[in-house]
DNA sequence: TGCCAGGCCGGGT
DNA sequence: ACCCGGCATGGC
């Protein structure tokens, strides 16, 4: 049996090849990252360019800004993304902490806390999970942080790396320590594996025989 | 038409 | 420590 870090590469190498760099995350600044994952939580991603691009309609794609619009407002600007009421609470609870913590200098985040103390900061905000922290922290603040998603989830459990239970935790720690450790290599694994499995795994049900990394099950 | 999408929270066992 | 219902729109 291969090793698990040659198997993972392969596994990159294979994608990337098929697929080609996918330039992520799809956003003009930070903060507009910082928003789409938010807004993007068990939401397709068309969903959430409408929402952003009323944002941008509005102007609001800056933390100063969208902090001056009221939430009930803010909800309706996104509510083609789903969840609006929840998520723009959520994204009120966003602007309260790098507010609160960094005046919205997001570089100066990395300079005040270490990178985990900074996740665990991030956790702390109503309404982000590890999946949203991780993205913020990968795509946004560019701290090596792998992200663990669905797409993630069901590649990793049906390649034989993982069972069922596999937490989330669990499952960033096998690619944290079987990969080098470049946000370049995170950034672009994750973002083949949202591809891969928008456009071979659609369904919940298996991977099809076109998904690139059939040969690996 | 029903199921699904780049989760997370709070209450109940 | 799990398990589950709620949150909501738009596309196929």
């Amino acid at each position: 049996m291969m090793a698990k870090a040659d198997l993972l590469l392969e596994m990159y190498d294979t994608m990337l090849a098929r697929l080609g760099a996918s330039g992520w995350w799809p956003s003009k600044s930070p903060f507009e990252t910082i928003v789409g994952a938010v807004l993007t939580q068990n939401t397709s991603w068309s969903n959430v360019e409408k929402a952003l691009a009323v944002l941008r309609q509005h102007d609001l794609l800056e933390p100063e800004k969208m902090e001056a619009v009221p939430e009930e407002t803010l909800a309706e600007y996104i509510r083609s993304s789903g969840y609006y009421r929840l998520k723009a609470a959520r994204l009120k609870n966003v602007l309260r902490f790098f507010r609160d913590c960094c005046d919205f200098d997001f570089a100066f985040l990395k300079d005040r806390f270490s990178p985990q103390d900074l996740r665990e900061r991030i956790l702390g905000i109503k309404g982000v999970g590890p999946e949203t922290a991780d993205t913020i922290l990968l795509y946004a603040l560019e701290l090596p942080f792998f992200v663990v998603d669905a797409y993630t989830f069901r590649i990793a459990n049906r390649h034989g790396l993982i069972p069922e239970e596999t937490s989330y935790d669990e499952l960033q720690l096998l690619f944290a320590e079987n990969l080098p450790q470049q946000v370049s290599l995170f950034n672009e694994y994750h973002a083949l594996f949202v591809r891969i499995g928008k456009t071979f795994c659609l369904k919940k049900k298996s991977l099809c025989e076109n998904c690139p990394l059939h040969d690996f099950l």
